[in-house]
DNA sequence: TCGCATACCAAGCACTTGCTTGGTAATCTA
DNA sequence: TAGATTACCAAGCAAGTGCTTGGTATGCGA
């Protein structure tokens, strides 16, 4: 009878977010333009064309991977301010956080760092200048909480460390193997210690 | 008459440096798969199969690019190595000339950073991995004499620490802007007390 | 059982890709 | 000054690109 309103052979959005999921890994893999529709269709066992069913474009594939990736990014960095804690606790979370998207959203870390530098010159993909915006200024806005409160170095400039620990935390799903014996926790524990030892006042 | 041995009219490597710069530079900004030998032309102001010429491939370009920044790189570390100072000064030493190169060699780093991957893989670009499992010797050393030493901390993983400098050395010239109002002396001395303070024991 | 939406296939179109070929004006060498 | 070399142009080819079109088997709701 009709407690799902709609419901069709194999729920609807499930296919999508399959050839979603099989996109974003060769996307990662291969980059953007090297990988043809055709791969991602033979990934999935269906023809090219077929793919058109399900998306308006090749862009429109990446489009949506890289939306999901920035609205959940940026919901677990609002969390871990919400939590109110101190400059350093806080920066710890934000570390810990971006090393923990490595392990649940490694192609689309891949792909936002390899694709959005230019794709963010189209106006279609303009906000991914925004959420580049928002990422600085969370990350320097800690920064500044913990020098004006004496916890980080005096000499500390709060946009160059923050680049410095972007680029740290944002590549190390280039060279991390899901399941390989070098665990998230164990790269987690290295990263936290050195970046924090390294803001922190002595 | 005749202590030039041979010399064409415009001096036979020197247009071919500029082609490869012209190359480099593009390859750099819009990755290698997407920039066509046409847009490598348009830019030296000549036609795409003037090219050919110069070259055997388009491949041949990158491996021109990529060659030249490794033996360079690799010959930058040794002098820094022969001067033979402690752990400390040595780790410093390395992460100074890693980022002048983002000043001399800032195309070539970007290509092998974003290209590398994949290109190691084909038998041609084999030299790619030496040259990975060279770095990473030389890193994880000096790392490892400092924790011998007492000056790095005692918890502290070669190699997982080597990735971490080595991201975040590499990666900033994805960022930085030749000629722009961030000084590299700045960057360097940011990024130098940052890693440094991280690395060490306290 | 009928009508319809879903999820695909088969074929191919317009265009771009790296690269090749045959030729030519300018320069160097003997 | 004659021949060779250099550095390019003009034209185009075969392969591959993203995407479109028209069609079809399958399962669902009424």
């Amino acid at each position: 009878m009709a407690t799902t309103r709609k419901k069709t052979q194999k729920g609807e959005a499930v296919r999508r977010n399959e050839l979603l999921q099989i996109a974003a890994d060769l996307f990662a893999d291969r980059g953007y333009v090297a990988t043809t529709v055709r791969d991602i269709a033979d990934e999935a066992g269906i023809l090219s064309g077929s793919l058109y069913h399900h998306f308006d474009s090749k862009e429109s594939m990446i489009d949506a991977i890289l939306s999901a990736f920035i609205e959940e990014t940026l919901s677990n960095y609002g969390a871990v301010i919400a939590e109110g804690r101190g400059p350093r606790e806080t920066f710890e979370g934000l570390v810990v956080v971006s090393l923990g998207a490595m392990v649940e959203s490694r192609s689309a870390i891949l792909i936002y760092q390899n694709e959005a530098r230019y794709l963010a010159a189209e106006s279609r993909f303009s906000y991914l200048r925004d959420a580049h915006r928002k990422f600085e200024e969370i990350w320097t806005g800690v920064l500044e909480d913990g020098v004006a409160a004496g916890v980080f170095r005096d000499d500390l400039d709060p946009q160059l460390v923050y680049r410095l620990v972007r680029d740290t935390v944002w590549t190390a799903p280039r060279w991390y193997r899901p399941g390989g014996s070098l665990k998230p926790e164990k790269i987690r524990d290295q990263y936290v210690a050195v970046l924090v030892d390294g803001v922190a006042k002595h």
